[in-house]
DNA sequence: ATTCTTATTGAAAATGATTTTCATTAAGGA
DNA sequence: TCCTTAATGAAAATCATTTTCAATAAGAAT
């Protein structure tokens, strides 16, 4: 299967490079409305989700079960907020502590998610068939 | 207003505590069924997110947009896996590296995310309103 | 440049978990 | 036993996201 550039494609990435504020598919919709860039809601969807497929971008789910996404930079985590939803980046390294990623925000270790591919699934490859 | 003690809360904080499955609430409702225990799918909505207002239980949601839930015991970290939607716990003290809470799982640093509350909100007091 | 294949799009409908509504039930104090 | 109102639950609503599928268009082939 060749995949087809196409003008929808290439508005979704770019929107995605410029911004730093985790936008939701809605927000990207609604930037190309106001740019006059006619692209259907559910292709940002279709092609949000296919940039986290191939690894571009990174899914982020707030507790109003609202994703956002991010284009995929520099190593770094994200600090959700509860309250207002938004998502702040922090910049930190492999020999940073835990308690260095929970100052200055308020978070129980019990809401310290982290997603990936546990082994199991690494190891059966099944993982190539999930969303992300 | 005084908070009453029925029987389908008590099912459910039971059973939160009885498990160690990060449960959803049809898995809850599914036990309640199965025990002969009658209570409707709405209330362990609502019985389960009042525990975790109330700091008594956590909600990871996994990337399929589901919500489960677990009893808030000792401090511990969840790993999401993105493949078969699996929660584990790892138990893991604050001075520990960041580069510990990622072996044995395949995490991107993008994928490591902390839900709390930002120090904007903590302040304004805004997040007790929140539903988490 | 034209044709052709099929990847991609997008509108409408479907999905599915969760929430809201509101009449009914029942906890537990009076 | 009565009374207030917290709590429940069935049905309906919500809402982000996905699926469907006919129409469109990328870009290779001719």
């Amino acid at each position: 299967m060749v995949t087809r550039q196409t003008r929808q494609k290439e508005f979704v990435l770019d929107n995605l490079k410029q911004r730093f504020d985790h936008p939701t598919a809605l927000q990207i919709f609604n930037d190309a409305q106001k740019q006059g860039v006619k692209i259907g809601e559910v292709s940002i969807y279709r092609i949000l989700n296919n940039l986290v497929k191939e690894g571009s971008a990174c899914k982020i789910v707030t507790k109003d079960n609202v994703a956002h996404f991010d284009f995929t930079r520099e190593d770094h985590i994200h600090l959700v907020c509860n309250s207002c939803n938004r998502i702040f980046d922090r910049y930190i390294g492999d020999n940073e502590k835990l308690a260095d990623l929970i100052k200055d925000f308020h978070i129980a270790k019990q809401d310290i998610v982290l997603y990936g591919i546990c082994n199991e699934c690494a190891k059966s490859e099944n993982y190539k068939k999930s969303n992300f």
